[in-house]
DNA sequence: ATAACATATCACCACTTGCTGATATATTGA
DNA sequence: TCAATATATCAGCAAGTGGTGATATGTTAT
């Protein structure tokens, strides 16, 4: 599909974004913008099940968002750089100004509430 | 599953980065960051086919990422604005420190080549 | 050692997503 | 008007993705 030279940066890069791609995701990575959490913390604020919240964090461990430090049985994440909350700043910005129209973006749904 | 408050927030913006979340669609707005292109030149630089590319491009529309100009019997799309390089930036640069491990994120696989 | 608790992993299912090929729409020029 | 060019749309398919429930691993306290 593309000139082989970029493929694998694209590949990365994009594997990056969807880190942030999903709204389970996002609402783990919001909860962590103020402070570390551990794993029940986050359950508890998120309303994701345990496992569903254990399968999103390994991910974002994986995809380099996150960083998992372990207490005694307890696991508490934290963002692994603050270039993780200016980019959810700027989202957030544009979404204010110029992505409004992503409430009409119908082309991809957005799953079942 | 979250809290209704937050939960159109969290859908937006998760889709919103789903934009960035796609190969095809970060090369064409890898392409966009240095000039405006019409669908051809789109076309021919990222290698996309043509209704593949005009389908990633609606989509890139709708969520306002890029705005799309008719000239005559051309379309020629440009990013909506600097805070979408922006980030595009942030995301380069936390790749090259913190997001290596991405590499090794098979939870979610890359597409086949 | 054993029970209780905290977290991680795994298989499975339903749903979503991207790609292709065919077709439709729109614009220009002959 | 008609052919050519540029772009958009659509159905259908293959593959990817998120959620759940069950289970495994690991840690602390009794």
């Amino acid at each position: 599909m593309l000139l082989t030279a970029n493929k694998t940066e694209l590949a990365l890069k994009s594997k990056l974004f969807r880190g942030f791609g999903d709204a389970s995701r996002l609402s783990i990575l919001d909860a962590l913008r103020d402070k570390r959490l551990t794993v029940g913390e986050i359950v508890e604020v998120t309303g994701l099940s345990q496992s569903n919240a254990s399968n999103h964090l390994g991910c974002l461990r994986d995809c380099g968002l996150v960083v998992a430090e372990q207490n005694g049985r307890y696991v508490t994440y934290r963002l692994s750089d603050d270039r993780v909350d200016d980019i959810l700043a700027l989202a957030e910005s544009l979404l204010a100004d110029v992505a409004r129209g992503v409430y009409e973006c119908t082309r991809y749904n957005t799953p079942k509430q």
